[in-house]
DNA sequence: GACCTGCTGCGGCTTG
């Protein structure tokens, strides 16, 4: 019984709290974590108790007499440090010792104190690390050469991400300020890759993953509804939609913020034609932040009014706003992570199981869902694709360093890149290159053997701007009577007298001023939603494969409602006609004399390479969205031979790559650190993160391409 | 088809 191995005061928390056990996460990490010297990936469900099962043991075990901060909790969200600290504070109180929150909207007398006194627990986000490396090295060293334990919440989002190797060399450079060791713990509740989640605390070898598969149980139903245009959702849709949400607390994810606006505005009609509540709502990037933040409030605070909140991601994590009693998807969700953790916000509280309601509008939308849904059934969770060579974050943290130091010897500079561990697969003497190419480009300077940021360097170091891996993206301020309602986008919409919605109402253009970039807006009766532009779209090779397998099996599926089996009923009979035996190995092609198209289901990334390679042998190839994005279709003949040359370029794609960066310079300004790189740094960037080059000659070497019907 | 995340320093202002 690892409870008795608890200091007094925890145990003391415990007993006041009047849990009356331990929940098994949170067992089996105390008695780890007490009695042992491993770093750990707790993984496990949403709102299973890995906080606790975290701070527990951490807190029952350092002496935090010792001076410095000793337990860093690093978050991707400040508002998941916001709702946190609450929680936090509450604990460390039965050991009287201090929670300070740092981050950029954190107070400054916070910050002050701990300055004066560090001790005790730290909640941070990524990026305020990164600033204190660069603008003051001397509070790391004063406030984290004392660390003992690193607790890095909702680790999946770091793992194999720009931010995430961002992170993992800021990790690496508090290790270099710390003579003992500290310990890193990683909680999260979508991992689908343990052995690069052990990789992430750059000791795989001493980093254990502990693992409770348990699930809540899970009422799933499909609905089905035909979409009617493109632009706008069925009104059936709507009208059923509606019935369900009306007297429930729920969270609805339409995958695009044009649509959580519709939703929430033709939800709200709905409802006031019917004499039904009002609180609908739009929660998105978009909104503006109090008005996100009243959302969340209303959410968490609403013991007895329904509501019904439309999202994007934004509420995917785990932010507190309770417990809804049912979770919708509108058309499916791009990745069963992301499935996984929407659902989780439904059915939180004890005894209570989550609802999901999966809503499609096309054939393959339904199919995709369901594939996404049978693959969480099954326990799989896709694995996120890992830059091995990030040679932008490099050149990044390069400067970062130079800056930090206000200068520092070549050599050193190189000792210090090439022994971080979020660079270790990088070559050394890329190390040098790279230098090099930016004291020629003026991001360093070099006096002697000391480096120093350039002329040009400066300008991006000493911008807030510096602190991210990603990119901001600019919109224009939407304003009515002095209140910032959101921001729209540079679009041909925007213009005085058209009317759009945001945040869950409409309103009309009366001015747009691009030079300050503000739109003033009053309210309106009627009106469009609003179109936003996105990055592409990211389908895992995994959900396409189980939605071929799918069409080409005979199983029945229990959660689908009648229209969803008769959708799904016509999808397969016209896939048992193209005599596929093996769905792992085999793919059908359909052609006549003018055009063919080629089933590919291999995700995102294969089939967009695919499309690539096609382009560069002369034919002109498209994804085809009509099939879900699972096709490629040519304007041209489909031969064998033609398929097959496309090997040929498998020694020159490099040669290709360089050849489309000079037509289309515009293509390096996808990786905000990148672009400063020699050229041959960029292809690689682009081969490692746009494409996927060995799976698609690998697809074409392998996949056996079966004749179906004549198109 | 089209998610999301983060941020210093400084000048200049107001307020106690």
């Amino acid at each position: 019984m690892p409870y008795k191995f608890l200091s007094d005061p925890i145990r003391q928390y415990i007993y006041d709290k009047q849990w009356e056990q331990l929940r098994p996460i949170q067992e089996v990490a105390i008695g780890k974590i007490l009695s042992t010297n491993s770093n750990y990936i707790l993984a496990s469900r949403t709102a299973s108790g890995k906080t606790e099962a975290a701070f527990l043991p951490i807190l029952s075990t350092v002496d935090f007499s010792e001076s410095g901060i000793q337990v860093l909790y690093i978050s991707p969200l400040i508002a998941l440090i916001n709702d946190q600290i609450i929680r936090i504070e509450e604990l460390c109180k039965y050991i009287d010792i201090p929670v300070t929150k740092w981050h950029g909207e954190a107070s400054r007398s916070g910050k002050d104190r701990v300055l004066k006194e560090p001790r005790g627990v730290m909640l941070i986000t990524p990026e305020s690390l990164e600033a204190m490396f660069v603008t003051k090295p001397h509070n790391i060293t004063h406030l984290f050469s004392n660390l003992k334990f690193v607790i890095i919440d909702e680790i999946h989002l770091f793992i194999g991400t720009d931010r995430g190797i961002q992170l993992k060399s800021i990790l690496s450079r508090l290790r270099e300020e710390n003579k003992k060791t500290f310990r890193i713990i990683g909680l999260s509740a979508t991992i689908g890759d343990y052995e690069e989640a052990k990789r992430f605390t750059g000791d795989e070898e001493n980093t254990k993953v502990l693992l409770d598969k348990s699930t809540k149980p899970m009422t799933t139903v499909f609905r089905y509804f035909r979409e009617e245009s493109r632009i706008e959702l069925p009104s059936k849709l709507l009208e059923d939609l509606y019935w369900h949400v009306r007297d429930n607390k729920t969270l609805i994810f339409p995958n695009s913020r044009g649509r959580v606006e519709e939703i929430s505005v033709k939800l709200k009609n709905i409802s006031k034609k019917n004499g039904g509540h009002t609180n609908f709502f739009a929660h998105h990037s978009a909104v503006n932040k109090e008005e996100r933040e009243f959302v969340e409030f209303f959410a968490k605070n609403s013991k007895r009014q329904n509501f019904s909140i439309s999202c994007t991601s934004t509420l995917e994590l785990g932010i507190d706003i309770g417990s809804v009693d049912e979770v919708i998807q509108i058309d499916a969700s791009n990745s069963v992570s992301s499935l996984i953790q929407r659902v989780g916000r439904s059915g939180r509280r004890k005894g209570s199981c989550s609802k999901l309601v999966l809503y499609a509008t096309t054939p393959w939308s339904m199919l995709q869902s369901l594939a996404c849904w049978n693959l969480h059934r099954r326990g799989y969770i896709e694995p996120t694709d890992v830059t091995v060579r990030p040679y932008d974050i490099l050149g990044h943290q390069a400067l970062s360093i130079i800056k930090g130091w206000h200068g520092i010897d070549y050599k050193t500079l190189v000792q210090k890149l090439s022994s971080n561990f979020a660079f270790q697969n990088i070559q050394k003497t890329d190390f040098f290159e790279i230098i090099e190419h930016f004291i020629q480009e003026d991001l360093i300077e070099k006096l002697g053997n000391e480096l120093i940021i350039g002329v040009k360097g400066e300008k991006l170091v000493n911008s807030s701007d510096f602190y991210s891996t990603f990119a901001q993206e600019i919109n224009l301020q939407a304003i009515y009577n002095n209140n910032v309602i959101g921001e729209l986008p540079f679009s041909l919409q925007v213009q005085s007298n058209n009317n759009l919605f945001l945040a869950a109402k409409i309103w009309k253009i009366e001015e747009v001023d691009l030079k300050t970039r503000k739109v003033y807006v009053i309210p309106a009766n009627d009106g469009e939603k609003p179109i936003f532009s996105g990055a592409t779209v990211n389908v895992h090779s995994s959900i396409h494969r189980e939605m071929f397998t799918i069409l080409l099996s005979k199983g029945e599926f229990d959660v689908l409602d009648e229209n969803s089996k008769l959708i799904l009923e016509d999808m397969r009979k016209i896939f048992s006609k193209m005599d596929i035996k093996n769905p792992i190995s085999e793919r059908p092609v359909m052609f006549s004399k003018k055009n063919s198209k080629i089933y590919i289901f291999a995700g995102s990334k294969i089939t967009s390479t695919l499309r690539y390679l096609l382009s560069q042998i002369g034919l002109s190839a498209s994804i085809n969205e009509s099939d879900g994005y699972c096709s490629i279709k040519i304007n041209n003949a489909f031969s064998v031979e033609k398929w097959n040359s496309i090997l040929a370029l498998q020694e020159n794609v490099d040669t290709l790559l360089f050849r489309t960066l000079e037509e289309k310079p515009y293509l390096i300004d996808v990786f905000k650190w990148g672009k400063y790189l020699p050229k041959k740094y960029i292809v690689s960037l682009i081969k490692q993160k746009l494409y996927d080059f060995d799976g698609a000659f690998d697809f074409v070497k392998t996949i056996k391409l079966k004749k179906g019907d004549e198109l």
